[in-house]
RNA sequence: GGGCGGUUAGCUCAGUUGGUUAGAGCGUCUGCCUUACAAGCAGAAGGUCACCCGUUCGAGCCGGGUACCGCCCACCA
């Protein structure tokens, strides 16, 4: 949409072409981030602004982006995480800190696979609505394709995809305003990646610290692969507990079991019970037969059978169940295979071979209930494992597989975190952490699939030696049998999270000692969601203190999860999703990532909704036309005085913050002084704006600690708040209404004012701070103002944030004083309805000293409360002047000849005497307590009694209030 | 089975070491198109801080317990 309006990048901003006056382009009235938000993006990205600078010079900070999944484009989750890393990138970077922030993306093996292989059956089927079991259809049908399609033309399709969504991802994140820096953009299957994935593999396993064997690992069906403990999710289900007899050989009593699987028991090569067991002590050693496929199998005992669960003795199927498995080790016994990958039951099932499992368990219930073997059944709620993919229950299968050893890795990852090199927060998280390191157990890192990094095994055709190596081997050193191609390399792939492990340093250049690794690891920070702390965060302190001797980044910050309105989980299924590409362009990016930001507090989710995002769009706008009132004053100022301006302007860095006016002595403008203070009307005038000019450095000085405090422990709400609520209820609605007259009556001089400088100033500063939670709105404002020199972007301008000797602890209270006033004035207009007129007031107290405050800053009271005229008196004021007293101890009366509401004035004063009263007795009965006076700090007791006194005085005037309006006759009111 | 978090205004949530009168946004009500902004300005109403007990001069905050909600971990069939 054209406005008409081309605000400039910095090389083609009109300030430094215009020879006379500088002619301002008109602003619109209504911010339109879709016209400014696109083109700073892409001059960012243009300028390369977020390369860090050569060099060791300063301090650096540095952090890896989380690489984001091919699989799709970007959620509401990510852009949260973006945004509050972006918001950290950006402070450090203003601080004058060395940043880098690399960018990524993840392979993500499973989830890719799938994702290709939906999108290759939906397009053989695709005509089929979309929904849930579309889904599944293309899925199935997918698979199928991918199957006859071969690995070859299959990976292509990944690699397109990945080409695809890759580029989505980037322009995503451009356009939220990332500042990463995408020179040193990295993909985990980038060769140079795959080489170091492939050499950390060689490597443990030369240690010893990756095996293979034949185990018991998590298999799913559907997916055709091993998964990781971690990839199970656990879903409680109604179920049944089954009782079965299994007959003693011999003919005489039997032996029962419970289990929730009766289909298993086909598979099973013993029975066991618990040694210390006396009811089955006896038959340990004896034998059973099992029943349907009669089976003679032994009684073994074994402590790990619980004698308090089911019957006390528990069927032992050590090829489909992890416990039965460890128990069969321990007593050498069999396994029987009886469920294949695709948990169809096998040949060793007998006559159910072919069935699914449900047949089989269906078939084998029928068959027992046919022999009377089944005791009795119960309702049990069992725990079913799903494959957290695909929902489809997992089986656990035995299978032979690649395993990494964690113990020894985990044993410094538990210090690294326990010392507090690598610092966990929230805290809770790090508990977390901790817990899951303590009960660690091996890794299955190979993976049935094809889209991902090839396991470097060769198996030699000649015999059965395998080698572990980058490549082929010359020759067997087994059988001896020489040249690279009699080796088949092993078909698996590796966890995906194998490779995201490595992320910190391999993206830096590891192995190789790159310049990058040395200036930039460890890693400053890293940021993720909490689903992933143990997938990822717990994998890359693992592996990258085993191959750099180093934690991979100093702290962890676990971020919140964003859920809609209702505080649900954002997912497909339910359809709540929000796109933030969609979010944004309805509001602006600015906007939706301040909604994340303000709503981001540490440990809880976030409930994201388009309101919020709304009223901040709101502030946006809020922003765009404070800037717009501060330049369409500068409209008129000859290109002379802009350029002095423009040197005024600039930030010095080794001055930074210091250099704002507001300790700075002679108050003017360097370059300009003299000129600025003759322009001051009169010497009240001055007063005033000298005040207000105090007062808002020193409010920037306290807003920027505070933010700083914030935004140290990752409270990106607090800081966002305190920015939001400066900016508009103490920058707008008081600093720039008190500067008004100043600024607007002068812009038709031909120089700039002292009031236009530390205005724009104040704002630059304001803009600072805000930048990092909006940074294009206030890359575009920055750019308007003057400045001189090569101004590239205000992300790069130096903003000394910490200063905390800037307060004015005397104008900010002088400004509180007046503020009440004003603000009371305000309020009795409005309750007496005289909102459209001038009443003039007046103001009495002993202190003289407020007085004059008072009286010094006259103009800027009348115009701000909307009063005529204000004289002051020594004193206080009768209660039948109705006087509102203030806590400086004054009385403020407003004169107005309109009659009163008596109902609605009494209805108030009844309401307020009450409250009133109650604090008065609250605050007796504390003052009363001889230890609380004794006890309590000197300065809680003295504010208690000032408390009370006001109170008392109030409570009397309320009082004196009500009485006046019952004794004064009720006249008709309008 | 173990662990963690939540319960504060109509709604969504802040409230960092215990201390004067518990805050914000949205929504509601009143009055205003005041030359930066109606996506705005000025003002107002609205809270037994889930419940019980304790520690303390003093508790939304600390300790113990109860209720409800949510999340994570878990190889007892």
């Amino acid at each position: 949409m054209s406005l008409g309006y081309k605000a400039g990048r910095p090389q083609t901003s009109g300030w430094k072409d215009s020879t006379r006056k500088h002619v301002r382009p008109e602003i619109p009235k209504v911010y339109s981030p879709e016209a400014i938000e696109p083109r700073w993006a892409r001059y960012w990205v243009d300028e390369k602004l977020y390369r860090p600078a050569e060099g060791n010079g300063s301090a650096r900070f540095s952090l890896s982006l989380p690489p984001p999944n091919i699989t799709g484009s970007l959620h509401m989750g990510h852009m949260l995480e973006h945004t509050e890393i972006d918001i950290l990138m950006r402070w450090h970077r203003m601080r004058g800190e060395n940043v880098l922030w690399l960018p990524g993306m993840d392979h993500a093996s499973i989830s890719t696979q799938m994702v290709v292989e939906r999108e290759l059956g939906r397009e053989a089927l695709p005509d089929l609505e979309p929904g849930a079991a579309a889904r599944r259809a293309w899925q199935r049908e997918g698979q199928r394709r991918r199957l006859e399609m071969g690995p070859e033309k299959f990976l292509e399709r990944c690699w397109q995809w990945k080409q695809e969504n890759g580029d989505t991802i980037r322009r995503q994140m451009e356009r939220m305003g990332a500042s990463v820096d995408w020179t040193r953009a990295r993909f985990t299957m980038d060769p140079a990646y795959s080489r170091a994935v492939i050499e950390v593999f060689v490597r443990l396993y030369h240690e010893g610290l990756i095996y293979r064997g034949q185990y018991i690992v998590n298999w799913c069906p559907r997916c055709g692969t091993a998964v990781s403990d971690l990839e199970v999710a656990h879903e409680e289900r109604p179920g049944q507990l089954w009782y079965i007899r299994y007959p003693l050989e011999g003919g005489t009593g039997s032996i029962s079991v419970a289990t929730t699987r009766p289909e298993t028991m086909l598979g099973d090569t013993a029975i066991a019970v618990n040694p210390s067991d006396n009811r089955y002590r006896s038959m340990i050693g004896r034998k059973v037969i099992l029943p349907l496929l009669d089976r003679v199998i032994p009684v073994v005992g074994d402590e790990f059978v619980d004698p308090a669960f089911g019957t006390g003795a528990v069927k032992v199927t050590p090829a489909h169940d992890p416990n039965d498995f460890g128990i069969g080790m321990r007593h050498n016994l069999p396994s029987i295979t009886v469920m294949d990958f695709d948990a169809r039951m096998t040949a060793a099932a007998g006559p159910y071979s072919g069935l699914s499992r449900e047949q089989a368990r269906e078939a084998v219930l029928r068959d027992l209930q046919a022999a009377n073997l089944i005791e009795k059944i119960e309702g049990y709620k069992l725990n079913v494992g799903i494959c957290d993919r695909c929902k489809t229950i997992v089986e656990p299968l035995l299978s032979k597989q690649w395993f990494m050893r964690m113990r020894p890795l985990a044993e410094p990852a538990i210090r690294a975190v326990e010392d507090g090199r690598t610092r966990v927060v929230p805290d809770n998280s790090r508990k977390v952490y901790l817990d899951w390191m303590y009960r660690i157990h091996d890794w299955c890192i190979s993976r049935q699939l094809w889209w991902g990094h090839r396991i470097p095994a060769w198996y030699c055709d000649g015999c059965d030696e395998v080698v572990v190596a980058a490549s082929a081997p010359d020759a067997c050193p087994k059988c001896g049998k020489a040249g690279k191609s009699g080796w088949h390399q092993d078909e698996d792939v590796l966890d995906t999270w194998f490779s995201s492990g490595l992320w910190p340093f391999v993206t830096l250049g590891w192995p190789e000692q790159t310049e990058d690794l040395k200036r930039f690891y460890p890693n400053d920070l890293m940021i993720m969601g909490f689903d992933i702390l143990f997938f990822w965060a717990a994998r890359m302190i693992m592996l990258g203190l085993k191959f750099t001797n180093e934690v991979p980044f100093r702290e962890l910050y676990i971020h919140a999860l964003v859920c809609d309105a209702e505080r649900q989980k954002m997912s497909k299924t339910k359809g709540n999703v929000i796109d933030p590409i969609e979010i944004t362009e309805k509001y602006g990016t600015d906007a939706v990532r301040f909604a994340l930001a303000s709503s981001a507090a540490p440990g809880t989710d976030i409930a994201f909704s388009d309101d919020k995002v709304q009223s901040y769009r709101a502030f946006a706008n809020k922003i765009w036309n404070a800037g717009r009132f501060i330049l369409m004053n500068l409209g008129n100022l000859p290109e002379l005085a802009v350029r002095q301006l423009g040197v005024a302007l600039e930030p010095i860095p080794e001055v930074g913050f210091d250099a704002l006016p507001v300790r700075s002595s002679e108050f003017g403008v360097r370059g300009l002084e003299g000129h600025g203070n003759e322009q001051l009307r009169t010497e009240q005038l001055r007063t005033e704006q000298l005040l207000i000019d105090r007062w808002i450095f020193s409010r920037l000085a306290a807003v920027t600690h505070e933010m700083n405090e914030a935004l140290a422990g990752y409270r990106f709400h607090e800081a966002a708040h305190t920015i939001y609520h400066f900016f508009w209820h103490e920058f707008c609605d008081w600093y720039l209404e008190w500067v008004k007259p100043e600024i607007t009556e002068r812009s038709d001089e031909p120089r700039p004012t002292a009031a236009w400088v530390n205005m724009a100033r104040a704002f630059e500063a304001a803009l600072h701070l805000l930048h990092p939670f909006m940074p294009f709105i206030t890359e575009e404002l920055w750019h308007q103002l003057p400045h001189s020199g090569n101004a590239r972007s205000i992300s790069l301008t130096r903003f000394e944030l910490v200063n905390p000797q800037a307060g004015d602890v005397v104008s900010e209270k002088q400004f509180e004083t007046l503020r009440e006033l004003i603000v009371a004035a305000r309020n009795v207009k409005a309750e007496m309805g005289l909102q459209k007129e001038k009443p003039s007031a007046q103001v009495a107290t002993e202190d003289l000293r407020i007085l004059e405050i008072f009286r010094s800053h006259q103009h800027a009271i009348l115009r701000l409360a909307g009063l005529e005229a204000l004289n002051f008196a020594r004193g206080r004021l009768p209660a039948e002047a109705s006087p509102v007293p203030l806590s400086s101890g004054c009385d403020l009366r407003l004169f107005y000849e309109r009659p009163v509401d008596v109902v609605a004035e009494r209805t108030r004063l009844e309401r307020e005497i009450p409250k009133a009263k109650q604090q008065l007795e609250r605050i007796e009965r504390q003052l009363a307590n001889e230890s609380f006076r004794s006890r309590a700090p000197q300065d809680v007791v003295t504010g208690a009694e000032r408390r009370r006194a006001e109170l008392v005085d109030q409570f009397q005037r309320l009082e004196q209030s009500l009485a006046r309006l019952g004794a004064a006759p009720s006249s008709p009111q309008n």
